[in-house]
DNA sequence: GCCAACCAGATTGTCAACAATTTTGACGAT
DNA sequence: ATCGTCAAAATTGTTGACAATCTGGTTGGC
């Protein structure tokens, strides 16, 4: 797209670069290797390069990219290693987020989302509209983020999520994970309404341990 | 401290000021709420302004201080609910890092650290030297993290760890905590010791679930 | 042809001055 | 005395220029 010149009404933040470009990352528009060099960006953005390093600064410390002295960012290469690391991380955590989840909330929380996991989330599957597994899959672990009520792992998984987001959606890919996947969410949401916390968490556990090793036997496929 | 004037063989990195930083701040030397001022701060280290916001902006990642803009910054107040977040997160990432030090390390990798919490540990604990049962209990985090082969893993526990250091050592002033403790640690390492990691794991867990159980009933004292 | 030294261009790192904003303190009216 | 106003001081935010470093190509010697 191309860049408005004039004036807009405030400057943008630095906070404003590092959410483009945080998307722009893990969507890999800017593919993992890239170079990201500081005078053209900052150019593209209609900001100083001051300000587009602090940028670079944060996105160093989500993870997202690699500097070296006197050599320039990178976007960060993940290894296999890192993705079991990852996948280790949100196994606990994002299981975590369901516990907290079914504890907080009310009789009937899940009941929407519970439907959305319904007979049309077979069909489309079935039909490989996998933009609908996703859209579900999705809303589940934004509601059950939300509703853990904890901001600091909200955070931390959020963090996790967007290096993992592109493999993620690439496992969806695999034949048979998806219509697994939506069994494993079922018993987890059967869980969340019968307020079996522990359960619940137990589940969510199983499920991306088992993502985690369909992920390892199709590693060569997807990274 | 009186600062030397003298010019250093290399001049101190950001990532120094950082680590100093979070040094006095997790220590409490600088107090929650304690105002951060740039410029004092730069000269007390030797760098120039722009380099210490660096290093601000870098611990304002890591939750250690908070900006406003045009008004600076201040080290972060904890609330009760932010604890509980903490202890929550701690509660599943260590007990994991306990899981994977169990499955990936040795025969007798815990040997030393079985002994460390022997009868000199009870001793100790009766006599309130509390300095030992730091020492062990740290030996065992570190062991155990650095064990799990998990450098995200490592990266984000150092953080947590950060956050509630304090308010970890007071916690063990309450009467009778220390002793728990090592009590609980114990079993854990016999699971450890056993190879069984997924019990090891689980009391880990109900460890550091008590150990905030405990922080909510003394929380006036300790907060 | 091959390699090392070297130079020009590009890129990143650092800084000190300037601008914008907030805080402080004095002053005067009610 | 209390409050609002306003200017001065202190503090933070931003920028452009300069220094340090790396990259890639060229030259010259063997």
């Amino acid at each position: 797209m191309v860049r408005k010149a004039g004036k807009m009404a405030k400057s943008v933040s630095v906070d404003d670069v590092v959410n483009v470009l945080r998307e722009r990352i893990v969507n890999h528009e800017l593919p993992p290797g890239a170079k990201l060099r500081e005078a053209p960006l900052a150019a593209e953005y209609g900001i100083s390069r001051a300000r587009l390093r602090d940028a670079f600064s944060i996105l160093e410390q989500l993870g997202l990219i690699e500097r070296v002295r006197n050599q320039g960012a990178i976007v960060t290469r993940l290894s296999a290693e890192q993705v079991d690391e990852l996948f280790a991380m949100r196994e606990v955590l994002e299981a975590l987020a369901v516990r907290l989840a079914t504890e907080n909330a009310p009789k009937g929380a899940w009941d929407e989302l519970t439907e959305r996991f319904g007979p049309q989330a077979e069909r489309a599957i079935a039909e490989h509209d996998l933009d609908y597994y996703i859209s579900i899959v999705t809303a589940f672990r934004e509601q059950t983020i939300a509703a853990s009520q904890n901001e600091i792992l909200s955070q931390t998984l959020d963090g996790l999520y967007d290096r993992t987001k592109v493999l993620i959606r690439r496992l969806l890919l695999v034949p048979g994970r998806a219509q697994t996947g939506l069994i494993e969410h079922r018993k987890i949401l059967a869980a969340m309404n019968a307020g079996d916390a522990v359960l619940a968490e137990q589940l969510k556990r199983e499920n991306i341990r088992g993502a985690c090793e369909w992920f390892r036997n199709y590693r060569k496929f997807i990274l």
